[in-house]
DNA sequence: TAAATATATGAACAGATATTCATATATACA
DNA sequence: TGTATATATGAATATCTGTTCATATATTTA
């Protein structure tokens, strides 16, 4: 069956008003598009990691590569992702970049997510 | 600089300690890899949008796709996921297959989601 | 049982993404 | 000012992912 030809199911009668109306309740593309970018930050363990360290403690870009044993580029890039989430803040203490989390809107995403996982 | 030669910052004595301690503090990576699978499956925006629609009904493939705008096989192939994921659950009626939220721990993701991307 | 309808699925393809490597930038310090 | 250290970043690459197309499967009904 080619698609083109098929907008409604057999019976688009019985349905179209549900149809629309789920549809209308839609938030907008805008929104949509925000909380999926927001989630796909979260759906990296790189990424988790990360947080899940910045959870015990702030910490510099080394000191965060030696704790999950991966090299510094590799950090620096995913930083880079969670920062501009803002998911993370840094500031500089001298040499180093200190990174913590921004807020603890994360913990309650990913304990969210930890419970789900949990669950089943 | 060559990362095969350096483990720690210069100052190793110094955070060893700390990079050792939230290192052990790491969940699982069996835990780690199934969060980020499961935040992975909110992270697109086809899936979330499925999400929202079966907020309002359930609702078969074929209104899915037609509320949505996409083909059938698309579709499908997210609710596939979705199911996976067990975040939805689907149910046979007569030739339609019918799909509806798992549970209302999905609802609870979302919303914690979207409370985040409005903060911004 | 044959035809029609609804859904599922494998293959192919295009676009996205994470890591690595090499190198640039920024700071401290001799 | 020159060297060492810490971090950032662009390019390259391999892998992953979402959609489409074609088709298979399952159910209903004539």
């Amino acid at each position: 069956m080619q698609m083109e030809e098929m907008e409604f199911c057999e019976e688009k009668d019985i349905h179209m008003d549900i149809v629309k109306e789920v549809h209308d309740k839609l938030p907008d593309e805008d929104k949509l598009y925000a909380l999926a970018e927001l989630f796909k930050v979260f759906g990296d363990p790189t990424r988790i990691r990360i947080l899940y360290v910045l959870f015990e403690s702030e910490l510099c870009v080394c000191d965060l590569a030696s704790a999950l044993a991966m090299n510094q580029s590799a950090i620096s890039h995913q930083l880079k992702v969670l920062k501009q989430a803002k998911l993370v803040k840094a500031r500089r203490e001298g040499k180093s970049m200190i990174y913590s989390l921004s807020d603890d809107h994360v913990r309650t995403m990913i304990a969210q997510g930890m419970e789900h996982i949990e669950e089943m």
